[in-house]
DNA sequence: CCTAATCTCTCTAGTACCTAGAGGTTCAAG
DNA sequence: CTTGAACCTCTAGGTACTAGAGAGATTAGG
């Protein structure tokens, strides 16, 4: 059994969003030691770190909730699943569309600028310039966050 | 000179946020008409540009407020905007190559899900693995929010 | 076994970055 | 001149944390 620092140190994840997750059930209870300290499995730790990375990844902690779902009802009947993975896979291959986009424009911000002073630097320019990105405009700022 | 509305619509961002970004000192207070309604120029419309672009690329307002402040001396080395387009870059690839690892599983289970359980489902072992995340870690969180 | 250092506990409040709504004013078309 | 859209200020809410106070628990060294 884990100790919360431990956990969190495991999973690169602080101490009090532990707490967070288990105030808002993301996380289940924690079991207590004696001394009323919270005790984990290596379950959890697997649970937590699924919860970073999939933060990382940009989806929201309801989102999140749902995946977990998944996992957790293993013999579910499969219709809800494969609704709840559906719908999941469609905003992952968003999520991977912008990013690529964003990825690019990065890429050519980067060439841009080699060393020179900023009056040289396009960085800012790129970043101004709307005919640069036509891809991504009018969407939601916080669809990918990250 | 645009109005408050125009000005959003051109620039992809909402009013209140507009509102927000002037509040915090971001955008410089609007110039009024006379009955009091934000009037802004051309530049201010640039300016506003380039945060909602620095905002997708995922750059924190605080960065944005630096790059800002870069831009008012042009004659300072670009390096520190170069190294801060790169950290962007990579910390956006790790992302694709992570969702696309997830895209993959999400695409498995849609496939196991046409009749049986998901037992089998490898979606938390997938984005709860290290292994598979190794660019990332200890990072901000936020350090991409797109 | 005792002490000191280091966790950990709960609780409240703060942060970043918006977003929505109430209740009122101004502007531009018909 | 009227009507309806767009604007104003202000307050409050939302998500996902993050920090700090003050108190109790645990562990390593002497």
């Amino acid at each position: 059994m884990l100790t919360i620092g431990k956990l969190g140190s495991a999973a690169g994840v602080k101490i009090p969003t532990i707490r967070y997750y288990e105030q808002i059930g993301l996380l289940p209870n924690a079991e207590r030691s004696s001394g009323n300290q919270r005790l984990y499995s290596r379950s959890t730790q697997d649970r937590l770190a699924f919860i970073r990375h999939a933060r990382e990844l940009g989806f929201t902690l309801e989102a999140i909730r749902d995946l977990l779902g998944l996992s957790d009802r293993p013999d579910q009947s499969c219709a809800e699943v494969d609704a709840i993975a559906r719908a999941q896979l469609q905003a992952v291959e968003g999520r991977i569309a912008r990013l690529q986009a964003l990825k690019g424009e990065l890429e050519r911000m980067v060439g841009h600028c080699a060393g020179g002073t900023i009056s040289d630097c396009r960085v800012i320019e790129v970043l101004g310039n709307h005919a640069h990105c036509a891809a991504d405009h009018g969407r939601d700022l916080h669809a990918v966050s990250e």
